[in-house]
DNA sequence: GTAAATCTGTAACGGTCGATACAGATATTC
DNA sequence: GAATATCTGTATCGACCGTTACAGATTTAC
């Protein structure tokens, strides 16, 4: 067992506090002496814990990171990408128009700073979404591989239209918008599901304007 | 004529600087030393010209808005409501992609601040984002009522779907996506329009899931 | 001309930022 | 027990934040 005087807060705990703040301020807004009070510890705890600011945001991350994870690997098993596109669009404006008040309206990867006074945490932001879209153009491909999606569509663009679609979700979510009002744009994405699998082909001959 | 030393500097210029600085860097991440820097004058001239930073923020924002308004006006009058959700995506998403250099990626309501340590700003944004899609269900209630779109549709939820997609292509554009990867969902946002318009009937029936 | 008004640059204000020095407390190791 | 290691709270660090006091410069009003 490890010396020395031993912790007095759970880490996780802790960083559940912390992500709420970072998620409601950005990572910006979001003050030490914030951050400090609402995981109800001192600096120097926060600092022997996480090393700094940035450290700490990065733990959070990976930490909301897990937490998608399941959801992600249920969207990603359903059995047509069709029903990938629904579980995805539906699942993510249920969730960042969370009326339950567990969570800050929005999603962290959005909401934790698409801009800032250096580029670091937005960048990283951006990676992990793009991780995320990563993983749905891969179950898109593999749909089309498997016949279930027609060779002609563009699984990149299919994947960038939800992760476009997710990351509007979550500023309309920010600004107020009720979980009704989320899943009807999601009914209105999810409508030309056929039309836009076959867009790829209309790409190729004309492309975009 | 007005009395007193006159101001060495030009307003209007004054403000796309500092406009070009709260755009790529949000309203919490510049500083007054930012912006006075880009804006060429020292703090005593920004506080007698604009009150404060948000003074300042407001002024750009006005600007702003005033920019985007031929860009919304020219978009409105598109013959049919098809032509205006077409023009406005494919209007949006060159712009927030803009490869000029003249403009940051993004859009200032979106990256101006979606999240800080207090509400107002976010808050501002969300309204002045709010407005624009006010227009686009107007313009869509007037198709209605001209018979342009079927009497089921939903016009409310129509402009939502525009805006939630506009703001997504803000998001994406600010993490590094090109104008045609954007105009290739913007193409994809669009494909469906006649299955869209008739979803307002399907939503009446069963809801949203 | 003189007075009044406004803008300018310098220089600094109090406050808060993220981050730490330090000493006391609490554990393991021997 | 003594030695060592780590966490804790207090109190504070220098840096930068948004903001302003002040004196000099430049204009109009009379």
């Amino acid at each position: 067992m490890r010396t020395g005087r031993p912790r007095c807060f759970c880490k996780e705990e802790a960083l559940d506090k912390a992500m709420t703040v970072f998620w409601r301020q950005g990572y910006e807004g979001a003050s030490l002496s914030d951050l400090t009070k609402a995981m109800g510890i001192n600096p120097p705890s926060l600092y022997a814990c996480f090393g700094s600011k940035e450290g700490l945001f990065k733990a959070v991350l990976e930490r909301y990171d897990q937490r998608r994870e399941i959801f992600m690997t249920g969207v990603l098993a359903a059995p047509t990408a069709a029903e990938v596109a629904q579980a995805y669009l539906m699942g993510v404006a249920g969730f960042v128009a969370d009326t339950s008040g567990r969570n800050p309206p929005g999603c962290l990867m959005v909401q934790g700073g698409l801009s800032g006074g250096d580029r670091d945490i937005p960048d990283m932001l951006a990676r992990h979404r793009a991780e995320k879209e990563a993983m749905l153009r891969r179950r898109f491909e593999q749909a089309k591989k498997s016949g279930d999606l027609p060779r002609t569509s563009d699984a990149a663009a299919l994947a960038r239209y939800l992760m476009v679609m997710a990351n509007g979700l979550c500023v309309q979510a920010v600004a107020g918008a009720s979980e009704k009002e989320l899943k009807e744009v999601a009914v209105i994405a999810l409508t030309n599901w056929p039309a836009m699998v076959a867009q790829g082909k209309k790409t190729r001959v004309k492309g975009p304007a």
